[in-house]
DNA sequence: TTGTAGGCGTTATCAA
DNA sequence: TTGATAACGCCTACAA
């Protein structure tokens, strides 16, 4: 008879530690990997473990370690795209492992957002959190995690935290070349869609795109910036005005590819020939702008892969540890020009 | 003083039970809203919690209990977009509540897949799951959520379950509509472009474009039948075996809006224009349709809403239970189509 | 290297 | 209507 009661349950530490005629902290030791510990009772251990398909109840686990095997996403939906492939990549990271993903939307701007975070956080007990752009930019949410004692990570366009709490890609560096493309085309009147006022990586392309421009000698009239707010709908509002401009620039970088999409859009609604009287570019590498007609120049962001790492800072240390310690991931991921058919030298 | 030990945790039910002067057991009564409690005990009770920001704690609760308080989506990505909006759905559901949202992606096809989720809800005791398609229509995957004991919804194109486990949309019927509606503007020779063998949205879909066709009594070669998988690229290819038919289609249906959206690329490629010279229909009502030039003509999904209806019947006779019993959520939505610029009558 | 006793915070049983 | 006591399944101290 393996189970201690009804037949009803699954085989608990007290089975296995009976079977295996161990105490339960024995076999609690085994499942935490416990240094110290007889080889060959570990081995018996194992082995009634994996006749019984015994598993450690999480449940359980949790409430005697305070903590839960579970890591979540905090992010205020700052594009479905984006949000979707970092809970890709977080899984990627996660597979194999006990560990399960909890999403969590929160809403910046109001103002019972960080008291809502530090409920949530000190309910479930979260192994570790990952924060994304934009709301990942607020240093006041980082302290909060640190607070109530809750490992964090926070994605990013540019450093905004130390290497272990922190994963990073270079916008401002990405753009800086993704316009120094477009002026090698020859280009000399370039637009700018800029993203809303107050996004850490809305100001990392700016500045890019001005260093870049700084560099050839170009100056950039206040007229050729728009702002949007990364959604196709600002984008469009963006483009309009800056195609209604004249003379009109002979390209635009948007700062996003859903805008970036927009700017074709609007292009095509009033006749404008994309690249042939126009040359775009985005950012992001999103599905759509490969999807467009024509396709988008883009930077492609690694945003699978630094999610991926993400997830990985805030396991490492879970089994064993000192392992690897030393193959310490990245923090800083480089995004890269893709080209494609928007972009082609200005016709004048 | 308020809290039992170290200051450190947060105040537990004892501290509640000592300071309002009852057992454990009647604060567990109060929180759990146990109908068989004095007006006056309850009261104090609650006033004690709230002065003392009392919360119960989730894992004590979910050892006890032998169930989280967690809503599991189980998906096989079937596409980026949709997974978002059913998330977004089941988050709003479960917006106010305890319940948090735990999302596992898995790998249909793989022969493990079964055996997979079975660990996974075994384990992590989910109050319930949400299929998504088109894993949904797998019949032994219902079972097996009932095997271990956990409420489960489905997600689907069509009749899947008894009302009570089921979420479906009018696919048929729908399409149908959208069919009809490319006959009244003048269009008999239509192609289609099918979903993948063996998902139920695929078969739905196809039937509503065929019953339009018989209706109107117009005979469909199966030349003007090509299959995608419903990404972009599948749809490329099959748009491109439609387009090079001779004579070529004056319209298209394709069954969903990245592949309706391929249609349009590929037919921009080739330099034929729409729609002046090929109507295109897709199915989703995805970003992508009203981002693209032009506007596609698509068929509204209410993904959103049949997420939000299908997280509440996991949810109902939580709190007290027989209040919601009449209201009752739908477990039918209707799809509409969504009119834009991708359809005209043929020119011929 | 291993075991014993007790705690984590809640709910269930059953008697009062 | 309420309360004492024992689960729930695991982990931490501390002792051996």
């Amino acid at each position: 008879m393996p189970f201690g009661r009804r037949g009803t349950g699954k085989p608990t530490i007290n089975d296995v530690a009976r079977l295996s005629g161990v105490s339960k902290k024995t076999v609690s030791r085994v499942i935490n990997r416990s240094p110290l510990l007889n080889d060959e009772t570990r081995r018996r251990v194992l082995e009634v473990i994996s006749d019984l398909g015994y598993v450690p109840n999480p449940q359980a686990r949790a409430l005697a370690l305070r903590t839960n095997f579970l890591i979540g996403l905090i992010h205020d939906n700052p594009n479905a795209q984006m949000v979707l492939n970092v809970q890709q990549g977080i899984l990627e990271a996660l597979q194999g492992t006990d560990f399960e993903m909890i999403v969590r939307p929160v809403d910046r701007g109001s103002a019972a957002m960080l008291d809502d975070v530090r409920h949530f956080l000190e309910r479930q007990r979260l192994y570790g959190v990952i924060l994304l752009p934009p709301i990942s930019e607020n240093d006041a949410l980082a302290r909060l995690c640190d607070e109530v004692g809750c490992r964090y990570v926070r994605m990013g366009s540019a450093e905004l935290d130390d290497p272990d709490h922190m994963v990073a890609s270079n916008d401002r560096e990405a753009v800086r070349g993704a316009t120094a493309y477009l002026i090698e085309q020859g280009h000399r009147s370039i637009g700018l869609i800029a993203g809303p006022h107050g996004f850490r990586s809305a100001t990392e392309r700016r500045q890019g795109f001005e260093d870049a421009l700084a560099e050839a000698k170009i100056k950039l009239p206040r007229s050729l910036i728009a702002e949007g707010n990364y959604t196709f709908a600002s984008g469009l509002a963006a483009a309009e005005k800056l195609l209604d401009l004249s003379p009109r620039p002979t390209a635009i970088f948007a700062s996003n590819d859903e805008m970036g999409a927009a700017v074709v859009h609007a292009a095509r609604q009033r006749g404008i020939d994309v690249p042939e009287q126009l040359s775009v570019i985005g950012f992001d590498d999103t599905p759509i702008s490969a999807h467009i007609w024509p396709p988008l120049t883009t930077v492609r962001w690694p945003i699978v892969s630094m999610a991926r790492s993400a997830a990985l800072k805030l396991l490492v240390s879970v089994g064993g540890a000192e392992a690897e310690a030393d193959v310490s991931e990245p923090s800083m991921f480089l995004s890269t020009l893709v080209k494609r058919a928007s972009v082609t030298p200005p016709k004048t």
